[in-house]
DNA sequence: ACTGAAAACAATTGCGA
DNA sequence: TCGCAATTGTTTTCAGT
């Protein structure tokens, strides 16, 4: 398999994962592509899963979300259906926005938005003290996100494989 | 002022929140608009700075960081400059793809996405050790991110204000 | 694999309701 | 604020290098 991806389709990637509403002939006119060499890139980049999504990201505050927690969880038990059960849980909770199963302090660390504190006890009892499988739970108050989203280093791969 | 956004906006948030890459008649056929309505309507949102971005996301996996690792750090004083010089330095850091001022456990939570377990060795070194500001860091190996991003529940505002 | 022109498609603007 | 129609702009396809 050839590499998937070259220097210029990282510089389209560092372009469009900040902003992918630029149109193909300002990001060929930066690479010094045409629109249309921009655009087949694209293209393949998207169908390729190298561009996982194209989404709009919407401020919490203005949609009255405007407190949000860093969740420390632990499960009473590291079990597989256990863990699987937890993702599903996950999954469909809507107060949720993003999760992560890992090791060390905790088995898994989530983000959740809420209208203000009093919402997220409300949240934390129904969710955490009512969940058998979880042992306990530590929150942290985001006070300030420093970098938004999830924007990545984009090198040139490593021509020798 | 008037409310910020309506129902029909919150639909279509929900809805380019997941892609943003619909087009206005596609979203319109879904909420019961006119292409043009649509339109106008996402400018809006755009403009009011309720829809913050819209941007791409690369699978950190497909361009060679394979590995994410959230961390809990901890600063030595909590004083407002070394915290201010802390995000300055956070901002300029490029394997940091995102990170959080918080309360509790830690004063920072930070995402780091690395090559391989080395790569992020010396990261740590060059980053954690090296900076007399940091008391301690806790590594959490991210081992799957349940959900991805950043979705949040938008829902129709309080009609009583 | 690229460019450039033509065709198809989507977004924007003007207008009347 | 809406929808419709016309305009403008963007993306895609196709032929040629």
């Amino acid at each position: 398999m050839a590499r998937a991806y070259d220097r210029l389709d990282a510089r389209i990637m560092e372009m469009i994962q900040a902003n992918n509403r630029l149109t193909s002939e300002e990001i060929g006119r930066e690479v010094g592509l045409s629109s249309t060499a921009v655009q087949r890139r694209m293209k393949k980049l998207r169908e390729s899963g190298i561009v996982e999504a194209d989404v709009s990201i919407i401020s919490p505050k203005a949609v009255g979300r405007p407190v949000s927690m860093l969740v420390l969880v632990s499960l009473e038990r590291e079990r597989a259906d256990i863990i699987d059960r937890f993702k599903r849980t996950l999954r469909s909770t809507r107060e949720v926005m993003s999760d992560f199963y890992v090791t060390g302090e905790a088995d898994f660390v989530i983000m959740v938005t809420a209208r203000d504190m009093e919402d997220y006890e409300r949240f934390t009892r129904r969710f955490f003290y009512e969940n058998p499988d979880i042992k306990g739970f530590k929150t942290l108050v985001v006070m300030d996100r420093v970098k938004v989203g999830f924007a990545i280093p984009i090198e040139e791969p490593d021509p020798n494989v």
